[in-house]
DNA sequence: CATGAATGAGTGTTCATTCAT
DNA sequence: AATGAATGAACACTCATTCAT
């Protein structure tokens, strides 16, 4: 029982792993389930044993990914040392590495959701919100210790999201600057956004 | 000759007109020729008359809408009154009015492009840095005249674009801001970036 | 204009002849578009021109030949000479004749309709209707001029539909009973029923 | 050996019921492995440890239940009280009994098999032609009892099948007439069509 | 110039069927 | 005896593209 439920779901991870490259190299409109299913010698027939539907697999990438990454701010916003500063500097880290590293993967956040039905466009836009709530979360730490000011909260807060979501339109890792260089500049200018 | 030229070129610019307005709405994916042609009265068939390709005229509606804002953009920049500062404003409330109003098309700037061919994609990314260019002037004119200051000017502006763009990812009219409140607020914000 | 209408319209004519050919061959779920379009030489894209659906072909195959039948039966009805007994008869001949010559067409009638939209179903069972209700008329004016008399009228309508819609599960031209045979007899226990 | 053949044919028939319910609400078409297997909490790949083919279990429904049929048949037709209308009467029953609660597996007879293969189709007229015979064989009792007469008994015959398998297209228990009042009218319309 | 008509490659989805375990 | 998993053939439907008229 325990056995094939793991094996069930270490499949279906296999399956989100190939579906997000393909996605955000294609596109989602343009993915096709069969090449999704190529990727790990599969037919596109077996895709539905795990899936309901195209619109299911691409919704399950998008929560598979955000949810990864809201569970590693949220660690660094409870448990990480430091000045708010610091912890930001931290977040924005987070941030940069899914970025870059998972580069086609994450920019799933930024993609329009024509494709999802009304319960699944609930569910994506509540882990945007709870994302974007992290961040704001550490804006308002910062303005309770005294450590940041904005003027509207909201608006700095998209364009500190803004600013970072457009790294990955840029940025190569082979390029002039390091990833630490990269994260320590963006937080710097910022700091400068919250001060 | 110059007569039917012109008709062409009307023609044509009637269609990208058209084109541009479903491409907003449904993206360039779900736009179909067929939708295109219908806001115009004409059969598909006929669009292939004036435009090679889907592909063709999905390009040359990013180009024509870049191009706009590129003029735009450098008229502000060029003929623009006030301070260096008061003309980022001006230009920040340009590149706002683009992103809101054309949604799709103008966003296709930061979309990947498995559509455009490789002539296609060396024009289209011209006119980014173009776009880019401009940004990158006013900034360096403000520190020519002392009222900006950088640590890392082109990470400063990608900053400043990223923020921008992420705009019609959130931004409706219809919300708490007006268009002028936004474009003051986000103009503080980046003002401070680049002090 | 008018020409190219009629051209339509004529095409939809043999799509709707080769449709139901194949449907009622086959059933109409295992009539395949491929199929439909193949005996005409064309492709099944080609099917969409001039259809919106499946659903649509299908239906339209229903209203086509029951209006046909419908009209036929009408014009006996209102015109046709002799008893009432002896317009039944000849009403007899018309439905005998689209189940025997056009049988397979015919036998539409009596499948189900899992395949209708609701808009669909409405226009299907009026036809049913209407259909039903010409052997209604029929058996009323005989009451009326003394020649029949009924228990239930509908039951007796029921019976006398259901006896004759039998008749393509078992009949043959080739064998032993002419067609005007199989009239005659039938129309003979008919009456005996609204005797 | 006698008891696993026991259990095997134990389970041949639960699985028989379970698709001969979904085959009545679906249709055999639309009738899937799958659904049929749910209900028994089995999983389709276990169908076929007992059936050959979908083709097959289809088939065995239809053997299943037109056995069952005939079976009650032969004992009202041997065992039978009461005059030959009044077994003519509780034939009819029998037969609207079955067109009713067994829709679709009933309704097999009188539709296309392009699902059975010939060996089934063989065993399948078989079956009908033992249904019918045995109507056959009380019109001809009635003939010798001199309580019927008919001008053709096989065109009587077809009529009165065709008649009561029509029911199933219109009849409904919640409708007008219950079940009882059904029977009784028709077996009066067909007692005028014998006599 | 424009269109009506046709095409064909592609895409999501379903489902009977198979088979190793 | 049963199942989980995979397969592959089939099918409806879409749409960019073509071309004779």
């Amino acid at each position: 029982m325990k056995l094939s439920e793991k094996k069930m779901k270490r499949k279906k991870e296999q399956i989100l792993r190939s579906a997000i490259k393909v996605v955000n190299n294609k596109g989602y409109v343009k993915a096709t389930m069969e090449e999704i299913a190529a990727e790990l010698l599969m037919t596109k027939g077996s895709l539905y044993y795990y899936f309901k539907n195209k619109s299911d697999l691409i919704f399950q990438c998008h929560r598979f990914i955000l949810s990864d990454a809201v569970k590693d701010l949220e660690t660094v916003l409870k448990h990480g040392e430091g000045s708010t500063s610091e912890i930001l500097q931290q977040m924005v880290a987070i941030h940069i590495d899914y970025a870059v590293d998972e580069k086609d993967t994450f920019n799933l956040i930024m993609e329009p959701k024509n494709l999802f039905n009304n319960e699944q466009i609930d569910l994506v836009l509540n882990l945007r919100k709870q994302y974007e709530n992290l961040f704001d979360q550490i804006i308002k730490r910062g303005i309770e210790t005294g450590e940041f000011k904005t003027r509207d909260q909201t608006i700095a807060r998209m364009i500190i999201l803004g600013a970072m979501n457009w790294i990955q339109q840029w940025y190569s890792p082979a390029g002039r600057l390091s990833k630490e260089e990269l994260v320590e500049t963006y937080t710097d200018y910022i700091l400068k956004i919250l001060k």
